[in-house]
DNA sequence: CTAAGGAA
DNA sequence: TTCCTTAGG
């Protein structure tokens, strides 16, 4: 989900083009939900293997990877480490969402209603830990590096933009803008052989709505986050208004005579002392080709012909580094 | 979601 | 070629 931020960000155009040869952070567990939501048959099921496992978020990883590095863009994947006790809220009411989903999945199923079907199977993706394993054993095959960060995935990619060592966070959610990556692209993605890339600049955000990155914080806190509320009736737009008017939250609060359930000082150090790991290496290696073909084919059915044509791809990031590698 | 194959 | 639909596991 993330902060609702689409009313006050004002994304700029961007093609593939200008990510050529840039190191982008994408945050896994992001990415692997989109693959788990929409790589599906019409009726909603997933892409499955014999023994019935999820395989959806393989053919996701596979080919977008793959796709990417055709395209000259090194990506790094950030899986979630231990989330906040703030989040537990937000992610008891996922569950519920995806409980319930799943039973109208299973009831329009039983109905023959195939697009109401697929509807709610969308909404009952849920990512199991085997899927996160898999998607962790799929990249060290392919090759490509994969960090493991200590809270959120979005801070820890945000910092490693932040850093200079990744040109943009890679997300659809915007809360990597408060975690203070400078840059962030959405719709990383290939639709019908046309790109929608969408390059956010926190720099340029907060030059266009004059205000700091603290008031941004604060404009997220009551218009509500992963972790918090907000408050009722309060949206980006509203929120901004109210920042730009009385500084900050505690004048905003204290005007409006009302308190949040957690403390703003919390919640804005939730995004800006963020725990993260700063000693990690990235490095693209030439993927283990028969160690994919065993695991993607062998264990969970892909088709031999497509993991290969797939793996084709990856040869151009070998010719990069080695084309580079010659220089020094 | 992307790849592939057939239609326009 | 480009566009659209379907399969993939």
């Amino acid at each position: 989900m993330g902060v609702k931020f689409r009313d006050i960000v004002n994304p700029e155009p961007l093609g593939f083009n200008d990510l050529n040869g840039k190191i982008v952070a994408l945050d896994a567990a992001n990415v692997i939900y989109q693959f788990l939501s929409s790589i599906r048959q019409v009726d909603g099921t997933p892409l499955m293997d014999h023994n019935k496992n999820i395989t959806s978020h393989f053919s996701g990883i596979l080919y977008r990877t793959s796709s990417l590095i055709e395209k000259g863009i090194k990506p790094v994947y950030v899986f979630d480490g231990i989330s906040s006790y703030l989040k537990k809220g937000t992610q008891a009411k996922r569950r519920e969402v995806k409980e319930k989903s799943e039973k109208r999945w299973k009831a329009a199923l039983d109905e023959g209603n195939t697009e109401e079907a697929r509807k709610y199977a969308v909404r009952s993706s849920r990512m199991s830990s085997d899927v996160i394993e898999g998607s962790k054993k799929l990249l060290s095959l392919m090759g490509i590096p994969h960090i493991q960060a200590m809270g959120e995935g979005e801070a820890q990619a945000s910092y490693m933009v932040e850093k200079g060592d990744a040109w943009c966070v890679g997300s659809q959610d915007y809360d990597c803008v408060l975690f203070g990556a400078t840059r962030m692209v959405k719709n990383l993605t290939i639709t019908g052989g046309k790109a929608n890339l969408e390059l956010i600049e926190l720099k340029k955000v907060l030059e266009r709505l004059e205000i700091t990155r603290e008031q941004l914080i604060d404009v997220a806190i009551l218009a509500g986050t992963d972790f918090n509320e907000g408050v009722k009736g309060i949206g980006a737009k509203k929120g901004l208004k109210l920042v730009k008017e009385h500084g900050d939250i505690f004048n905003i609060l204290d005007h409006m005579k009302i308190e949040l359930e957690v403390d703003p000082n919390i919640l804005r150090d939730m995004f800006l002392k963020h725990d993260v790991l700063t000693d990690y290496e990235l490095k693209w290696r030439s993927p283990d080709k028969s160690g994919v073909i065993d695991y993607l084919c062998g264990d969970h059915d892909f088709s031999e012909d497509r993991v290969s044509s797939a793996l084709e791809k990856l040869k151009k990031l070998d010719m990069n580094q080695s084309s580079l590698e010659k220089w020094f």
